[in-house]
DNA sequence: GTAGAAGTTCAAGTCAACTTGAAGTCAAGA
DNA sequence: TCTTGACTTCAAGTTGACTTGAACTTCTAC
């Protein structure tokens, strides 16, 4: 496959796959001439990227997490500790969610005085959750 | 309070308060000489304000949001489609980290011929998910 | 065999969210 | 009063993840 076939099946930009190779996050199979060759497989590692990056992860760490060729790498402790830091920040996730979702439809006129605001408040406050994290537009 | 305290309060550095101040995301009730005074009420907003960015927002919505005394400020339709949003996200984050939990225990020798591996990129190759998003270190 | 679409490299630009540095101001304590 | 350390502004620098542009080289189709 050439870069735009790739493109054209991943959704990602040609500019993108180059970084990427760039960075080592995959590999091109060879040239015919000048122009890179991909393996059917890089499909799949693009795949995975994609869903390493949406679930908050760094290129730096996802090549950590996958070898070039797609296969989990890194010791499983690792990988453990990974799956922890998500569940984390799927909880404060669904703070959020719930406290957005309550403001939505609260009936309370200021929402200093109402109950469910104050507990997402008060969660944040805590301390309770991290800091940084960007979702998909 | 001051700077000083707030930042101590909060844990943010008075640097990130006055680019929080410049960008409208809070204010300073009033200045002692040419020292910022806070009220403690900016202790909550900022509270939100890290919730929303772990939550994956950016400064400008969060802005959008809250408005700078924290008091959610938009349309309750817009809440709502905030909350969807961050639903789709904890649903890739849930894959994401049941994919990374079973790698850690994995017993097949090669990912590819793993039934739950191979699930999660079915998933991740299907589109299902989005991009970007980055979580706290 | 030649035009042009698509590929290549490499350097530089962009954006968000901050941080750092320089140069200056000021309140509080000795 | 005088020093000192915390504050101020403003401009410029940083990081991650790309994108864009310029200058150049090919493959492919006619």
């Amino acid at each position: 496959m050439d870069i735009a076939e790739v493109a054209r099946r991943s959704g990602l930009p040609a500019s993108t796959l180059r970084y990427y190779e760039d960075k080592g996050l995959i590999v091109s199979t060879g040239r015919h001439g000048l122009r890179r060759t991909y393996a059917p497989s890089v499909l799949d590692q693009l795949a995975l990227i994609v869903l390493g990056q949406s679930a908050g992860f760094t290129l730096d760490e996802i090549r950590a997490m996958f070898s070039s060729h797609g296969e989990p790498e890194i010791d499983r402790e690792a990988l453990a500790a990974k799956a922890e830091e998500l569940d984390a920040t799927i909880k404060r996730l669904k703070a959020m969610r719930n406290g957005l979702r309550h403001a939505a439809v609260c009936p309370a006129p200021r929402h200093a005085e109402c109950p469910s605001f104050q507990r997402l408040l008060r969660a944040a406050a805590s301390g309770a959750f991290g800091r940084r994290a960007r979702t998909a537009p």
